[in-house]
Order: C-alpha cells, then structure tokens, then sequence
DNA sequence: CAGTGGTCTAGACCACTGG
DNA sequence: CAGTGGTCTAGACCACTGC
C-alpha cells in the first residue's frame, strides 16, 4: 500500500510552464519522510535508524522501495549503511569523512598524514550583516551575524586563514570562547549543539595576492598569491547556513579534486 | 543461472594481507563485462547499446541484475539512461556534458553563456619524456610523447593556457594541422579518432604567479596570481592517459566546485 | 544464533518515446 | 502500438556483525 494515496505530486518546473504535474515515485516520498525524521531529529547523527524491514513496516511499503530511498540518502553521505549491523545518521564527527569539506591536502603523504590541524580562533564576535552577506545567507540586511576569523596550522605552518559568517538565529549561544576551547571539526560542533548539519557545500576559487593583513597572519610576503576559496554550505533543506572565505597557501599543500 | 559459476574473485586487497576472497555479486561481473564491450569498441560512443532485456537473455542473468550494473555504469557517465529510447554509450561530444571537465565559469552568467570558446593551437610537437612526466603517464623517460600548448580565450580575452603531454603510441597519427583544424571539445576528437575515452581525472590546484612568458599569453602583468591546475586523466582501465597543466585567469571567472 | 544490510529472481505494472 | 527504461512487490538466499 502506498504511503501517500496518490503518486503525483507537484514539481518546481510548475512555476514555469504549464506542465502535466511530475510523477513522483514512492522511493522518493519515502525518502522525504525519513529526511523530515533526520531534520526533526528524531534520529541523531551517529546513532542508527530503525532497519529496512521497520520501516517498510511504518510506511507499508515493500523492502525494496524503503531500500531505495535509503540507497539516495547514502549516495548524499545523508546516513551510511553498515552491512550487518545497520543503517546510521552521517556525522561530521567521523573519523574517515575529516577530510570531505577540506580538499587541501599535503603535496606528500596523504590526507591528515600530518596529525590534527592546530585550530586557532583569531576572532569572534556578533554583527550586522552587509548587503551581500545578507544576500548570501538569505537575510536581510542589518540582520545579526556570528563573524569569525581562524587560523589552520599544519606541522606548526600556518596554512590557512578563513573568515566564516553565520545567521545568528540558529546559533543562538555561540561564542567565541565555546569555539576557541573546542578541538575538532567546527562542523561536528555545529551539529552536537546546535542541531545544524552541513550536507552540501559549493566552493569558488580564485588565484589573489596576499593582502589586508593577511599576508602577516599566513606569514608569506605581502603579494604572494593564494587561493581564495569561497564556501557556501546548505543544511537539509538546503538552506544557506554558512559563509566561509579561505585563504590557502599552496607552496606545500594543494587543493585536491575528481572529475568524474 | 549465473554468467561466472563461481561468484568469487580475487581482490586487490589481496596482495596487502592473506584475507578471504571477496565475494564478487553478479551485477560486478555484468559490469565487468559491459565494461569489456564498451572498451573494445563493439558499442561505440553516442550508439544505443541492447536493452536490459537483451542483456539479461545474453548474460543469462535477470534483467534486474543487468539493471544494477547498468545503473553503477550509469553513475559513473559511462552510459546515458533515456526513457522510453534506451541506453547510450556516453561521449564528449554532448552539448549537456561539455563542462564536466572544465570547471572554470564565468562569475555572472552560467557556464557556456560566453559562446563557446576560442580555441588556438600555440605549438605541437613530438618530444621525449621527461623522467616526472613519464612517471606520471606510466611510460618510461625518453618514450615518445606529444606535447602541445593552447590558449582558449572567451569574448576574445585570453584566459586559459594549457601545456598537454600525450602518450604518442596511443595517438599515432595525431598532427598539429589536425588539432588546429578541429574546433570541439579536445576529448571528442580523442574519443572518434583513437578510440581513447576519458572518464575519470583528478586535479591539483594552487596559486602561482604568471612567469615564464605565461603573462604574455594571457595578457596580464608579470607576477599575476594564475591558478594552477594539473589534470591527470584516465581511461576505461583507469591507465593515465593524459597531462595537463592549465594556467586560469580568475579576474572575470572561478573554478567551480561542488562538496557533497 | 538472530538480526542486519546485500544480492538475485520473476513478474506486474507505469511512464516515456517514436513510428 | 510496441519497445524502452522506471517502479514496486514478494520471497528467497547470502554475507556480515555481535551476542
């Protein structure tokens, strides 16, 4: 039996034209259900969701068709499937996906092959959001922001410097000391907290001299050129919930990606 | 029944520890074996192949097992799924794929509004490995090599240059004349002229200063920060196939890059 | 051993394409 | 209309985990 007694639904192309409604298939209204369960979080990261014959059972819908829907959470790195022992909400807190957001990566050795990046939080404080950063994280301008600046050092070198913006709504309690005194991923800490879970991030990427104090920060020549990484990262429903610009030096470390 | 009557195969893991065999499901193997199909060219790049139904009577498997392995190859853009029509071996030639591989956009407007690129050949020539660049495409130095230089410029301005090492067995025939002549995506020309498919690459990107007569090309002033792309891409068998090292502009455009 | 995810099957039906 | 890929089901069995 269907979870939902019809199988059409309406589709973001609607708006531009008169389309015939889109065929939504069951996977995918099951797949719904479970995210609005991971938002709502009803199960947390790190622990397990109920296995594939339960919730075919909740739904009343096949294993296969649960199946499915979870196999599209998995491929989004949403939650992660153990064989024989289950199917567990995804954490930034996880040793092995460390490295997903950050592509930087030494010229030898692999990924954190130099032990645990030193953290160093230069600043923090709250604000008002300028125009374009209000655009960005789709507010107004004027409204309230967490704006914070950090250090990443490996092997002692400082490599990295990034200015980050928040909303200032949904973290509500941050400071900079809760920052500065906590060691580990910033996105792990986000999601324990503030029940804030990075999914999706998209990144721009530009060759700029080293200028504005950043230079004396990174400790390079003033002028020395540097990777500028733009980062927008989106929660579940794909909302706009952070911005990062990153100053990368790249004399020992690149900047790592598949094209496939 | 099953197309290999043992469902065990040795795995790479092998060579490191004495660990069981891996257990090899069905739906690997018929992607082993499509994959097989498609290198030796008995499906050619743009063609339909058999149904999933024909494939399931020629394998003697059910169509859902051909369906999983066709969906994996599918993932991968080896095939293209169309509804209702069949599935088709994919190629560079696609006007929707055109920028899998060039990650560089213009910052307003989407990827592709500019037109399409100018591309011009600055030099081509057969040369000798070097000992990092045979290293790196699996040759030995001093093996033959092709070695070409192109600017691609949008709306007339300079922003891409591009040193290419090619393998010369691979690309017999290949001339400067024939590289000049064809405007298109560099991969199509590969694909329908020598058989050589890229699937898959991996980049390293930092930022360096224009040096070398690179400024002059590009038209920017000596010591511009340029970014820095090495490409390494591979074929079917994952063989690197290909060098690039690109020289991008980012005044008026980004490399693009999406994290999930 | 029971419980989990993973594979495979056979069959039914639906949505889309093109003649 | 026939042929294609896409969805859904029910059931069987396999591989892996932990008690």
């Amino acid at each position: 039996m269907a979870a939902i007694s019809t199988s059409f639904a309406s589709s973001p192309a609607d708006e531009l034209a008169n389309t015939t409604p889109a065929f939504s298939p069951l996977y995918q209204q099951i797949k719904g259900l479970i995210l609005q369960s991971l938002q709502s979080g009803e199960w947390k990261p790190g622990e397990a969701i109920p296995s594939e014959m339960d919730l075919a059972a909740r739904y009343r819908v096949s294993q296969g068709t649960v199946r499915k829907a979870i196999d599209e959470l998995a491929s989004g790195h949403l939650v992660v499937r153990r064989q024989g022992k289950g199917t567990f909400v995804a954490t930034h807190a996880e040793q092995n996906i460390q490295f997903r957001f950050l592509k930087l990566v030494p010229d030898s050795g692999t990924p954190g092959s130099e032990g645990p990046a030193q953290r160093e939080i230069i600043d923090c404080r709250r604000a008002r959001a300028s125009a374009d950063i209000a655009r960005i994280l789709g507010l107004r301008s004027g409204d309230s922001v967490l704006q914070a600046r950090r250090v990443l050092s490996f092997a002692g070198t400082p490599t990295i410097l990034e200015d980050i913006w928040l909303p200032a709504a949904p973290f509500k309690g941050l400071t900079a000391e809760r920052l500065a005194n906590y060691h580990g991923p910033m996105y792990a800490l986000f999601e324990t907290e503030f029940n804030v879970r990075m999914v999706r991030a998209e990144e721009k990427i530009r060759a700029e001299p080293a200028t504005d104090g950043r230079e004396l920060l990174l400790k390079v020549a003033h002028g020395t050129p540097l990777l500028s990484v733009e980062r927008i990262a989106y929660t579940y429903q794909d909302l706009p919930m952070e911005l990062r610009r990153g100053y990368y030096r790249t004399d020992t470390h690149h900047y790592r990606n598949t094209l496939n």
